[in-house]
DNA sequence: GAGATGTTTCGGCCGCGGCCGAAGCGTTGC
DNA sequence: GCAACGCTTCGGCCGCGGCCGAAACATCTC
């Protein structure tokens, strides 16, 4: 008979208005700094500090120090589900709950991360690199840096993956200039932060995702982050390399 | 914009103590008075007239009044699935929370509701009655009595559903004596609350589950609402009802 | 080092909201 | 009818917690 103590603290947390705004602020797996944060809640930055430290302490939120700045995000998706769910019962308009509800969905499936593409698909592709030997390497240690994406890929250490020279030859045919230097490294990952799988990141994972946006095998949304994969690209990437996508179109 | 403030609106509802203790005890779909409700959470009356005012305005918890008494349950589904997914982000013990939740799947697979079946398999036998014609009838209106499951049976009205000749004789030859007058109507039913369809009830619902018990194809759980379908009970129910239960063992 | 920037800690103000007891209203039962 | 019961409404008390500004702290830049 203690659970219900921790099931109103945790809800007690998310159950004040700036708060509210700082989780959905997030929402999307983004990584904020706090005085990001203090402008888009509204609030001083002695305020948003204390919401912050709130927030963590409650297992809401993961804070990585960087520099001077110190980026917080959710804590994993099940924050993410907990809001949906929670949303799911705020009367509002019931349309806009259930379109919100495909949109979400429509994340979870495929976004540009930044510059580079994330959600399952970018998993997929990610995969596929590795099993076809594009890509090698990985050590599985934990990359802190990695999980904030390419938002901070300059100050970036190794990644711990390598392209290949089948890789490079396997790129270059397919429209991707792999010469010449780079203000970046070439190859980066990220913590995909719904499948908590790696995606690819970095200069070719940006350069990936401007020549398929290119080849009109995807599509960006009109609005936010999302991106459509087309009948094209479904085809095309599981011939080019290999990748299975069950339900992926759309 | 607006949406934040409903979400923590909502979130705020179930972030108080007490309203978190309400919510709990009617966390498996059971419908309670006030009353009880006050004791439950250890408040004045008046504290949880409030409280349960609230509930209801935000969308909750719904009430149906039947005589002098008030009877408050969970609007629905998905405020259960909130408080679940809350319930995932409390830190407590990682453990309880992964068994709580397979108990709440049992919950959700077969369960008692004060002396009858309910859950999946209450809702897969019902349907297998009127399939094979051992109850027919079913008006599709709405029985608000019927949401309150047979805590009110005595006072009940007609359920809409009849049992047949062919039932008479399918549960007598089943071991279950029909014969003599009865306190209360022979079949009843309830919205099940997990599933959003019939089951049913009355006193042939609850010779039912005490015939099935006595056979060893249902056993209780040791503590709680949850009953187990045994491998006898799977096989009998298919072969005497003509049940479909996919993955409804253990 | 000095200054700029980002963030946290502290102290104090203030309002929201939970709590209770008393009184009011509706229903049931004798 | 009157009494008992269940629940709600009202008024008032009180404490928790969000808010800010000022100051301290940390980190980067020059």
């Amino acid at each position: 008979m203690e659970g219900d103590a921790d099931l109103s603290r945790v809800a007690a947390l998310v159950g004040d208005p700036t708060r509210t705004r700082i989780l959905l602020a997030l929402g999307d797996g983004r990584a904020l700094p706090a005085g990001v944060l203090a402008n888009e809640a509204g609030v001083a930055p002695s305020t948003i500090s204390q919401h912050l430290s709130n927030l963590v302490a409650g297992g809401l939120l993961r804070v990585e120090p960087y520099g001077r700045n110190r980026y917080f995000r959710l804590a994993g998706p099940a924050v993410a589900y907990a809001l949906e769910a929670l949303a799911q019962l705020a009367p509002a308009v019931p349309v806009r709950s259930l379109r919100d509800g495909t949109r979400a969905e429509a994340l979870r499936r495929a976004r540009s991360c930044y510059d580079h593409l994330a959600g399952r698909l970018g998993v997929a592709l990610m995969a596929a690199f590795l099993k076809q030997g594009l890509i090698e390497g990985g050590d599985g240690l934990f990359h802190p840096e990695a999980a904030l994406c390419d938002r901070l890929a300059v100050a970036g250490r190794d990644s711990g993956y390598r392209l290949t020279a089948k890789g490079a030859s396997v790129f270059t045919g397919f429209g991707i200039d792999l010469a010449g230097p780079h203000a970046r490294p070439v190859v980066r990952y990220c913590v995909d932060w719904t499948e908590q799988q790696h995606h690819l990141s970095g200069w070719l994972g940006a350069a990936l995702l401007e020549r398929l946006l290119a080849m009109d095998w995807l599509r960006r949304a009109q609005r936010g982050r999302v991106v459509h994969l087309t009948d094209d690209g479904r085809h095309g990437l599981q011939r080019a390399f290999g990748v299975e996508l069950q339900v992926m179109s759309q």
